[in-house]
DNA sequence: GTCAAAAGCACAAACGTTTGCACATCTCCG
DNA sequence: CGGAGATGTGCAAACGTTTGTGCTTTTGAC
């Protein structure tokens, strides 16, 4: 049987409530009988039971996560280990849990969710979402949401400036030297790509450079699945774009292997931006020179964030932006 | 505030026992009341507080996770996230939840676990540890480790065959008429590498060829770094290893360089097949042939087994074994 | 030496459930 | 028609804490 507070208190000779109070610092008890029962309590491996604690004080110090679901590779980006020990590494520090958003193989996010709040346990949300993230004000909880949401005037969320980092990606190509640009892996259903897609374009006009549509292609972030022809086409004449910038380190790198079937090489002929500086983007050869969206950080703030809004619920919705870093390798080459 | 369940009971014109009852399917609850309050709680949108339900029932349903520490790049590993998907899918489809060992920056194994019994949110523990696991039967819960335990006699554990996956792999090479073939990344501290080697060592003396120590290189498990001087000197001479197998990818992917670097190519020079079947061994070129240890059903196989002990805790010490299997790609060449 | 204030502690209620037991009603058999 | 068994429901205790209130003792000022 696991040692309860009664137990200690008959140890101490005291009562229960004052060995409540010693436990907590309360200045009602004296300075002795403070150390005195301290001591006891270690010497029985005297550990409170969280669940009568929190049944009285409605505060469990568990933050719930969820990722968004689908499974599939996008889980299986670096991105979600980074971020889970960013989240984790400061919710330890503070003395706060996390507990998973789970939901059965295929649910949705909504479904992860409301598990989660159903529950009762978590006394705040950080829900990853890659994807539109639903105004999930579920059951009263503070939610973050790590990534753009739709509605970010009035939602709480942890960011990078995505349109900041497609303009800043595709200016190190234009400082460089290059004048035809082109961009991979724009998918519309992801605010991220759009977002530094607008950066892209932004970018471009204030170099003076034409925008054009055939140069930003398609395909599903993290899936590495492109249109294989539009991209050929696309490097095939004389005018092909000397210079890219991906969505991410795997479309860089099936990009590459494209580019030299079809004799083009990297960065001599075509020089590669790319985000998310993965493992294997860092094993790539060459290395590729990518963004760095600082995953670490992100979950960081974000568990940061709802902690504060845990304590002040009545914080003002707050965006929160984490600074990207573009960490130079040798996938792109100086022109002229 | 939230609605409790003497609000239903109030609203129905009974008593709270009455509604727990009914909301349990206990039979000495009449058919037509059990219906009628449920239809209320359903309307009323009652959750039952489950800090007062797990007070009293002792049960949580829920599982502490905990990852080895370091960090590093170790947790960037895609096994990671494959392995917390197929625990989390099951923990879900059985209404448990999971509850991840944070632990500050830098803290041990150890520092987790502990954080996690003294919680006492935890019926049981899931430590997915690559490194020696301490016998940690922290608080009297039942543990089951993800990889294989030092006293494996009496302790819960679910891994693959190392040794026979070990042996597989390099039987794999020997059936395409490799003879000399070096064994990359053992690392002492990682069980599942002394395993893997001595399968390695096993399938070499039954097809009656010599162990040599020089062809077996050391390197830290999971972690890029590898004595390359070592690595060049093994593949210099004319009689140089034919074939090799990794303990990981990325290892892989660093030899493939190298061994380009060196005027060699894969496989046409020498063959490999690695470890892990990692997003960056399916991006090389060539695509790597890997074996893959199914982290996801290591996953699942994890969360059963636990469930099962903090439901039926005599149950007698169990090792799980999950097949592997060898994915062919395009990194090892039939000789001869 | 008296009294008020301060200090130190105990009592008991409360948090929202579950569950053993007792109680009331109803049914049916002899 | 009386009582035994079913059947359905309510009472109250318990889970292990926290915390408002009240009681006792000590302290210090006059």
């Amino acid at each position: 049987m696991k040692v309860t507070i009664k137990d200690v208190a008959k140890a101490a000779g005291v009562s229960p409530s004052t060995v409540s109070r010693a436990l907590h610092d309360n200045p009602r008890i004296s300075e002795e009988m403070r150390k005195q029962i301290k001591k006891i309590a270690q010497e029985m491996d005297f550990h409170p039971n969280q669940m009568a604690r929190s049944l009285v004080s409605r505060r469990s110090r568990i933050i719930g996560v969820v990722f968004s679901g689908e499974g599939g590779d996008s889980l299986n980006h670096s991105f979600y280990p980074s971020v889970l020990q960013g989240l984790g590494h400061v919710a330890g520090a503070r003395r706060y849990h996390v507990l998973l958003g789970t939901g059965t193989e295929g649910d949705s996010t909504q479904e992860a969710v409301r598990q989660l709040t159903d529950s009762g346990f978590a006394e705040g949300l950080i829900v990853l979402t890659a994807e539109d993230v639903p105004a999930t004000d579920a059951a009263g909880l503070p939610v973050v949401t790590l990534g753009h949401p739709i509605n970010a005037e009035n939602a709480y969320y942890v960011d990078n400036d995505n349109v900041a980092a497609g303009k800043a990606a595709t200016e190190y190509l234009l400082k460089r030297g290059h004048r035809h640009i082109a961009l991979l892996g724009y998918d519309k259903q992801f605010m991220v790509t759009v977002d530094r897609r607008q950066g892209y374009q932004q970018a471009l006009e204030e170099a003076g450079l034409p925008f054009n549509r055939e140069d930003v292609v398609s395909s599903r972030y993290l899936y590495n699945t492109t249109d294989e022809s539009q991209l050929r086409r696309l490097f095939d004449g004389e005018d092909r774009p000397t210079g890219v910038v991906c969505m991410d380190d795997a479309q860089a790198i099936t990009l590459c292997h494209m580019l030299t079937d079809m004799g083009l090489t990297v960065p001599q002929d075509v020089s590669i931006v790319s985000f998310n500086d993965t493992p294997a983007g860092r094993l790539n050869n060459p290395p590729l020179t990518s963004i760095n969206v600082d995953p670490y950080q992100l979950g960081q703030k974000a568990m940061e964030l709802v902690i504060k809004l845990v304590k002040h619920p009545e914080t003002p919705p707050t965006g929160m932006i984490v600074p990207f870093s573009i960490v130079e390798r040798d996938s792109v080459r100086t022109i002229g």
